[in-house]
DNA sequence: TATTGTTATACTCTATAACTATA
DNA sequence: TATAGTTATAGAGTATAACAATA
């Protein structure tokens, strides 16, 4: 359990609850870390201990199984991860006989990397778990809310190429 | 600079623009994710390496200005951190005369923190770069649409007294 | 007994440098 | 000369255990 200070009022949720935020309030980096303060708990709670994945494992096995025959560097590329870093998350992976590498068709140094049936079966149960799990608390926003949530977050992403 | 590979197409953005994000699209914690790398960027160029103030050391200072005598006990259960890494990061910032511990008025275990001159200066110049750098992003929201994602982001963040 | 703050320490995640094989 | 993948290694950041002082 977590200790909590709760000098007169009681159980507090979110820093806003007892700290005034002053000038965090309009931080988009700030508002985005505290909402991923809940994604965490849950795909922790939910996923990571259950099935022994890892966030960035879950991410590499659903994209592989979505995007046949990707290579690590496209992998590397398109989630801001580092080569060495990416390498050595696929071998986890592959360890575990979740991923498998194959020789590419044209380029002898890329590489193919496929999910396993293991893989596919456990990226589904994740998804499953994960999305059961998110949707109580996506419950305290309307469908139309969501659906505005994750557009509004998709254009925020999609600025990446525009900064750095 | 970073590797790019551009199969046939040329310079994307986001993972979404070559991949097919498949299962994670309708995943709350893999958009946030997404979105959070644009801020993480912002923040590193535009605070990180000018002022030499990591993203944790930011946001406690402002909340220790703006919250006369926290303790931190508190300042850890709000920002869900442990105790004893809160404890060094506190130190960070004392060491560098940005913030300073006072005995607590009632409670002799617990501290008071403060800041400093330097640190509401600091804390200062750090808001102001990184508003300035987060509005250029923010443009590509209707100031309708910003409100909107604050908002929400905001209303998944009180839920984290609901989950573990 | 519980809580505040701290030290010591280990683990996870990420970054850099340097290398190979191939393009 | 550049790129794909890898190894080795160092550095952030975070977590657990154990402690002293106080409530």
């Amino acid at each position: 359990m977590k200790a909590r200070s709760t000098p007169t009022r009681q159980e507090p949720a979110t820093a806003s609850d007892i700290l005034d935020e002053g000038p965090l309030q309009p931080i988009l980096g700030y508002r985005l870390a505290q909402a991923t303060v809940v994604t965490n708990r849950i795909f922790e709670s939910q996923v990571a201990e259950v099935l022994d994945l890892r966030k960035v494992e879950y991410t590499v096995l659903t994209l592989v199984q979505q995007n046949e025959g990707l290579t690590a560097a496209q992998l590397a590329s398109e989630l801001a991860f580092t080569a060495p870093n990416m390498a050595a998350w696929i071998d986890r992976l592959s360890r575990r006989g979740l991923v498998e590498r194959e020789q590419h068709s044209r380029d002898r140094r890329a590489l193919h990397i496929r999910t396993t049936a293991a893989g596919r079966e456990l990226a589904k149960r994740a998804t499953q778990a994960i999305r059961a799990a998110e949707a109580q608390v996506l419950s305290v926003l309307s469908p139309g809310e969501q659906l505005m949530l994750f557009e509004l977050l998709q254009k925020v992403a999609s600025c990446r190429a525009q900064v750095k």
